[in-house]
RNA sequence: GGCGCGGUAGCCAAGUGGUAAGGCAGAGGUCUGCAAAACCUUUACUCGCGGGUUCGAUUCCCGCCCGCGCCUCCA
């Protein structure tokens, strides 16, 4: 079946087509640089990089642009507390998202751009907004008015007419003309930052950078806009509202939503401390593939509850693929090739490419590679598993990591390289011969300080790092 | 109150109108100088509750209960 996504603008599940055949065009949001970005930000990073390599290899050629918030009501806070300019704040925290990317094995969106840096875009996008009616100004501020929109809500499927019963309402923002109209263009005010334009010094609102930077570098329509849930309503719908409103035109075909990591079943947020970053699970020893792989497993239109069980199960879940791929470089197999198993290979194959176009079904994706893998083991302990088998295997092993990235082990700093560890492998080996087994047990307790565990298999020892 | 998502074994989780993938944990076993590691086997007559449609529902419809999120510049 071909390729479909669950569109939260039509509340199905949809055939994917991309508007110019083999190119996408999408738009990320990605994070405000205010502090650490935590884990459940990262989910949703690492739900568009799963997104990005799957789209790759059904022969996709990617136009992805992912945005960094550096202007914000928490940045100009804290800035001006710290003494710092915006930039000299943000650099900290965006180069920080950049390396916990990385860290994670994200691939980098094509183009990563930055509010600050397209403030004419923005007022350029107003502008148009206000040429065509749907502006107003009150106190130096620019705000947009939802009522000249018969359309606000069709994304997030609020229905406006008869609304506010238990909701709360930000008094505060007095100069409204309704309480639902948002903010373009924010008036200087006291001593923070400004931007001198034709809109009067102040500052952009957080919606209009999206639907300007988005335009700038994708056109008109995008193929995919993707983020988190909670930004939907309003963040979403208010882009939709500044690029229609400016052209006329459908501003996003697809949109994909990725939802909430919980912790103990509840959104993280510091108040109830329930906030962890990349780096407190590193410090806690967590790999950075076992991160990957817990974030991944749980198809991203679920909720993920967070907890240390799970990480540590990831973690052993993981080892088992590893296990499996250690034995197929290190085994002995007969010649020859196993029919059934090289069918095995191919339903396998079949079965995790079908779940990934379902939506990007990682679970069942992870479902259809384990299933081979034990039966594939089974025929190992058998020596059913032929020579003629093992490219299969790697194969399969090969175009799961492409999309997953959780085989390879982050080595630490200062570790043995190979040869280094070979060398005492060998020499074990040797004592064992000799039956020198306080000379071999004394290796192996050596090389397992340094985090390298030693396997005797009826085919010789083999070795891993933990 | 409105909108949205979900409730499947101890935990995580897939799934379909025809009688429940996979992972972790638990139990048992194989291998081994000892061990470690690894691998194998095994665990839901049942899919929140109550109705309905159907030859047949976990899967469709209605109602209810429970959890979570959004309705405040939160991924």
């Amino acid at each position: 079946m071909a390729l479909r996504f669950y569109n939260t603008l039509t509340q199905r599940v949809e055939d994917f087509t991309p508007l110019d055949g083999k190119t996408v065009r999408m738009y990320t949001c990605g994070p405000t640089v205010y502090h650490y970005v935590h884990i459940g930000n990262l989910r949703t990073s690492l739900f568009q990089d799963i997104l990005r390599r799957w789209l790759a290899y059904r022969g996709y050629t990617l136009m992805h642009v992912m945005n960094i918030t550096d202007v914000e009501d928490k940045i100009i806070r804290n800035a001006m507390q710290q003494g710092k300019s915006l930039s000299e704040y943000t650099a900290q925290y965006e180069q920080a998202f950049l390396e916990d990317m990385a860290t994670l094995r994200m691939q980098r969106p094509e183009r990563i751009v930055r509010a600050t840096e397209h403030i004419e875009e923005m007022v350029a996008n107003v502008e148009a907004l206000t040429a065509k009616g749907f502006t107003y100004v009150a106190e130096g501020s620019v705000y947009f008015r939802i009522a000249s929109f018969p359309s606000y809500g069709k994304l997030s499927h609020i229905h406006f007419e008869g609304q506010m019963a238990g909701a709360r309402l930000d008094m505060d923002e007095y100069e409204k003309d309704d309480a639902r109209d948002f903010v373009l263009w924010k008036a200087r005010k006291g001593d923070e930052p400004f931007w001198d334009t034709r809109l009067g010094p102040g500052r952009p609102g957080w919606h209009i950078e999206c639907s300007a930077m988005a335009m700038k570098y994708l056109g008109e329509t995008l193929d995919i806009h993707t983020g988190g849930i909670d930004l939907t309503f309003p963040h979403h719908e208010n882009e939709i509202a500044q690029a229609e409103g400016a052209t006329g035109k459908q501003f996003v075909r697809y949109w994909l939503h990725a939802e909430h990591l919980l912790v103990d079943w509840q959104k993280m947020s510091k108040s109830l401390g329930n906030f962890y970053t990349l780096r407190d699970l590193l410090e806690k020893g967590y790999s950075p593939e076992a991160i990957r792989y817990q974030l991944s497993q749980v198809p991203y239109r679920n909720k993920l509850n967070f907890t240390f069980d799970g990480l540590a199960a990831s973690s052993t879940a993981l080892d088992r693929l590893r296990n499996f791929k250690l034995r197929l470089d290190t085994a002995k197999f007969a010649e020859g090739a196993n029919a059934a198993l090289s069918e095995a290979a191919i339903k396998a194959r079949a079965a995790f490419d079908e779940g990934m176009d379902a939506d990007l079904n990682t679970a069942e994706a992870l479902g259809a590679v384990f299933e081979y893998v034990r039966i594939a083991n089974i025929a190992m302990d058998a020596g059913e598993f032929k020579v003629g088998n093992t490219p299969q295997a790697h194969a399969l092993l090969d175009h799961f990591d492409a999309i997953f990235q959780v085989l390879a082990v982050t080595r630490a700093a200062g570790a043995k390289d190979d040869a280094e560890i070979q060398a005492l492998v060998d020499e074990r080996t040797q004592a064992k011969k000799a039956r020198n087994f306080k000379r071999s047990d004394e290796i192996r307790d050596q090389l397992a300080a340094d985090g390298i565990v030693l396997e005797d298999t009826k085919d010789g020892v083999r070795w891993k790092r933990k």
